[in-house]
DNA sequence: GCTACAAACGATATTCAGTATCAATAACCG
DNA sequence: CGGTTATTGATACTGAATATCGTTTGTAGC
């Protein structure tokens, strides 16, 4: 909610209806779900809110295994994500040996690099012992 | 061509035609550049060969930055992609030490790792002498 | 080379995510 | 409070991708 003020934008009633609801939610979500949630906030106001908490660094974007984009709280500047290609839990995780291999890339890669995507996929726990649904 | 045979497709006319197209294509493609120079094939046709040639494994798939897919001739088996985010061209890249790193993150990832996508976002050489467009 | 049959096609309609427009509304600052 | 301006929601629109379906075309078997 402070992100609203700390970034000069108002705190109106649908935006902090949406920070609300992204607050509760451990696994990753889509711009339909929370739209769902929310009949009554406007579609283009579900989006407009995702690319702003985007921008602010409060949500990460993610690509399932098939592009599809999904979101998740970002607990921590910069991390991962693991997806569940069965059921589409999201997990994030830090791992010091990612970062540090990406500097070591660079020697191999022409041009500056100026960021990087990693997605790790997974069939979770849960679905492992569950070979159906 | 010998993709569709081995797969046992059919070798139709617009698939040779695409497949044609796509062996001379050093940078990456979207389906629409396909499309617009192939006017007499179908766009769904388009898509559904993308889709043949995907599980084929003879393209893969990246995501720029935004999300907006894009796709690229797998030289090789496994490999990752870099992709300027200046003027949009994709390089291929290969690196035993990704693959290791994978393997090391298995240990603290719960659940099993069936996969796995890593996209560079560089500012490419022509790129970075050329600070405008 | 035919023929029959299934695979694949293209046109079309449709879905779905995301964006542009714009008049109406509501934050915020004084 | 009241004025300014950011923000909203309804609506229309775009662009990518898929479903449908009658027609075409590859191909295996003769
Ligand atoms: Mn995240
Ligand atoms: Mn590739
Ligand atoms: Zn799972
Ligand atoms: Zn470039």
């Amino acid at each position: 909610m402070a992100v609203l003020e700390d970034e000069g934008y108002r705190a109106t009633a649908p935006r902090r209806a949406i920070i609300n609801i992204l607050a509760e939610k451990q696994e990753g979500f889509t711009a339909e779900e929370i739209g769902n949630e929310l009949p009554a906030v406007g579609r283009a106001t579900i989006f407009r809110t995702i690319k702003l908490l985007l921008k602010a660094g409060v949500i990460c974007r993610l690509n399932l295994m098939d592009g599809a984009p999904k979101y998740s709280l970002s607990s921590v500047e910069h991390h991962h994500h693991t997806v569940c290609v069965r059921c589409g839990n999201v997990g994030e995780f830090r791992a010091a040996t990612v970062e540090r291999l990406m500097r070591g890339l660079s020697d191999d890669i022409p041009g500056n690099i100026v960021g990087h995507r990693l997605e790790l996929y997974i069939v979770c726990d849960r679905c492992t012992g569950n070979p159906d649904d």
